[in-house]
DNA sequence: CGTGGCCCCTGTGGGC
DNA sequence: TGCCCACAGGGGCCAC
């Protein structure tokens, strides 16, 4: 990274609270690795130094090649001159999404303790080792990135579709066959949603601009009143934790 | 501590 | 055509 710009401060939250500058943002580092836990990503430099990225609901990294022009330019937050000549993008219409600065591997460990383990990699004890006891629906648990980093909205109702269970049941009412076959749902949901290069409802697109094709394959995510695609029972939608959901009454008990 | 509600922000699509 | 409202993939903070 030859060079860093902030565009727009607020955006971008250091570990010790002062305004971010070019070497918060990785100016003049190496990269050397790329670390990742739920929605969260970390850009590792080679003297320790880190920088988190979360997209948020309408957040974008862009990688743009010399000489090609960016598709969309407005709400652009920051941007790097990187060593190759391209130019990597952060942009983020809605400003959900963030950037934070980390001085050191520790301070960067220290930001991801508060989250769960990954959820693509998710297994029964994660969830029921958090929940088993909560008196919260099951579909807040999975919101929940402390107990599990990596699901939200789309892909909470999409596993709890395909591990046949009801989003709104009480999280310590879960039978332990239910806490296995919703750990294999989530990573089989998320799976599958990566290898068709994520869901592009609006503003989605991977670093190149791509969309994303998973949409195409939900199941319940804004399916609301069509009909379930195992029972042909019409979906259902209510709020839950502040979101829409949508699960079959049938299907999912 | 656990839990639910409210709010942050911009853009868009539908209803009128 | 245009206006206004509702709603959207996330999560921090507050009160209870």
């Amino acid at each position: 990274m030859a060079r860093a710009r902030l565009l727009r401060d607020d955006i971008c939250t250091t570990s010790d609270g002062r305004p971010a500058g070019p070497r918060d943002l990785l100016a003049g580092a190496r990269i050397v690795d790329l670390d990742r836990r739920g929605k969260r990503l970390a850009i590792v430099a080679d003297d320790g130094r880190a920088l988190v990225v979360h997209l948020g609901m309408s957040g974008q990294l862009r990688l743009v090649a010399p000489g090609e022009i960016p598709t969309d330019r407005t709400h652009i937050h920051a941007r790097w001159d990187v060593d190759d000549g391209s130019t990597m993008y952060f942009r983020d219409p809605r400003r959900f999404g963030g950037l934070w600065t980390f001085p050191t591997p520790t301070a960067l460990a220290a930001h991801f303790a508060d989250l769960g383990p990954d959820a693509l990699h998710a297994r029964w004890n994660n969830l029921a080792g958090a929940a088993a006891h909560s008196r919260r629906a099951i579909k807040a648990v999975l919101l929940d990135q402390r107990v599990l980093a990596g699901v939200g909205n789309i892909y909470a109702d999409e596993a709890l579709f395909r591990a046949r269970i009801r989003p709104t049941r009480r999280a310590s009412g879960l039978k332990t066959a239910e806490w296995g076959r919703l750990a294999a749902a989530v990573r089989q949901t998320l799976a599958g949603a990566i290898r068709a290069g994520g869901s592009t409802l609006r503003d989605y697109r991977d670093a190149a601009g791509n969309s994303g094709r998973a949409q195409q394959r939900h199941a319940v995510y804004g399916r609301a009143g069509k009909p379930c695609l195992v029972c042909k029972g019409r979906l259902k939608s209510v709020t839950l934790a502040q979101r829409t959901t949508v699960f079959c009454t049938n299907c999912q008990q």
